[in-house]
DNA sequence: GAGGCTATACTCACTGAGTGAGTAAAATCC
DNA sequence: GGATTTTACTCACTCAGTGAGTATAGCCTC
C-alpha cells in the first residue's frame, strides 16, 4: 500500500464544495443545481457527481446522512466537514492558475461563489487574477525568448497561448466594469 | 466482462502516432523527440509516454520489437500497425474541435505533422479549422441567446468562450499569412 | 384502467489521464 | 575513483469521465 501523494488537477470537486458550502444537499438535487447555476462552465455528468461525492466522503471532506422518504427513494444529504470547508476556502481565496481553462472554469466559478458569499471579494479576485495572468505572460515571454527559432511549432504554441492570455486579460477588464455598473446600478 | 464502448478524449496518443508515423522509434527516444519538437504543446511525462505506448500495443495500434544492445539496456522499437496508421490519418485529416484546448494542442500538432508529411495540407487544415471555429461561434451565440439573463455566470462563461474563439480565429488568419510568407520567402 | 413515459435517487464497472517513485547498468565528468 | 548523468523502462497508484443499469412513484393518454 502506497502513501498516495497524488496531487492532480482536482478541479471539479470545488464546484461541489461550493454548492454544499452555500447549503447542504443530496446528490440528485446538487447535480440539478450545478447544471442550472454553472452548467455552461462545468460539464459534469450525473454519475460523475455521485462518484466525486462518494470519494469526498471517503476522504472525509463531506459527510452524508441518510434520509428516509415514505414514497420516493431514500437519499443522502451531504454537508461539508471542517476539512472540506477549509479546502473550499483555500481554493476560493487563492488565485486560479494562468491557463485559459483555469480562467474559464475555476476563476468564473470563484467569482460565482464570491458573489454569493461575500460580494466584496469579487474586486480582490479580479485584481489578483490580473496579476496572475500578467505573471504568466511574463513567464511565457521568457520561454519564448529561450526557444530557438527552429522550433517553429513550439513557438506557435507559445504565441497562441500568449494571445489567448492577452485576450483573457481584456475580458477581465471588461468583467470588472460589468460588475461595477452592476453594483452601482441596481438589483443584484 | 463489459464490451468497453468507452470513447474518451484520447488526445495524447495522436502525438505519439504522428511521431511514429514519421519514423519508428523506441520509447525513450520518442519521448525526447516529443519534448524537442512539441514540448510546449504536449506536456507528457516520460512514464505517461510509456504507459500510452504499452496501451496502444495491447490495442494493436503499434507493434514493438525488442532490440538487444551489448552495453546499453535493451529497448523496444515501435512502429504503427495498419490500424494505427489509419487512426492517425483519421485524426490528422479531420478538423479539430472548436475548443481553445483543441486549437492549442490538437490543431497545432496537426499543422506540425501536415508540414512534415505533405505541406500542401496546411492550407486546407487552416481553412477547415476556420469553418469549424465559425460553426462553434454560431452554436455558442445560439446557446447564449437561449440562456436567460438571470444565469449571470453561465452567460459569463459563454461570453468568455466566444471572446477566446474570436481571438483564436484572428490567430488563424495570422497563422495563414505567416505560412504564406514562409513558403514564398525561403528555406523551409 | 392499462400502457408508456418521465422524474426521483443512486450504483457500478469500466477506460484513460497523469503522477511519482523505483530499477539497473553504462557513460561521463571532476 | 567516486559521484553524477544518461539510457531504458516498470509499476502502482489516484482522479476524470463514460455509459449502462436499478427500482419505484407519479403522470398522461387512449
Amino acid at each position: 500500500m502506497k502513501e498516495s501523494s497524488y496531487v492532480g488537477p482536482r478541479s471539479p470537486e470545488n464546484a461541489l464544495f461550493g454548492l454544499l458550502y452555500l447549503h447542504p444537499d443530496h446528490g440528485y438535487q446538487l447535480y440539478q443545481r450545478l447544471v442550472a447555476e454553472l452548467g455552461e462552465i462545468w460539464h459534469l455528468s450525473q454519475s460523475q457527481t455521485y462518484n466525486i461525492l462518494n470519494r469526498l466522503e471517503k476522504q472525509g471532506f463531506v459527510i452524508g446522512k441518510l434520509q428516509q422518504q415514505d414514497k420516493l427513494p431514500d437519499r443522502r444529504e451531504f454537508h461539508l466537514s471542517d476539512s472540506g470547508r477549509l479546502r473550499f476556502e483555500e481554493w476560493l481565496n487563492n488565485p486560479s492558475g494562468c491557463s485559459i481553462r483555469a480562467m474559464r472554469v475555476e476563476f468564473i466559478s470563484r467569482l460565482y461563489f464570491a458573489h454569493r458569499i461575500d460580494s466584496e471579494k469579487v474586486w480582490r479576485f479580479i485584481d489578483e487574477q490580473k496579476l496572475q495572468l500578467n505573471n504568466g505572460l511574463d513567464r511565457l515571454g521568457q520561454t519564448m525568448a529561450d526557444t530557438p527559432s527552429e522550433q517553429v511549432f513550439n513557438r506557435m504554441g507559445l504565441e497562441f497561448r500568449i494571445r489567448q492570455l492577452e485576450s483573457a486579460l481584456e475580458w477581465l477588464e471588461d468583467c470588472r466594469t460589468a460588475f461595477e455598473t452592476d453594483t452601482t446600478g441596481a438589483i443584484t
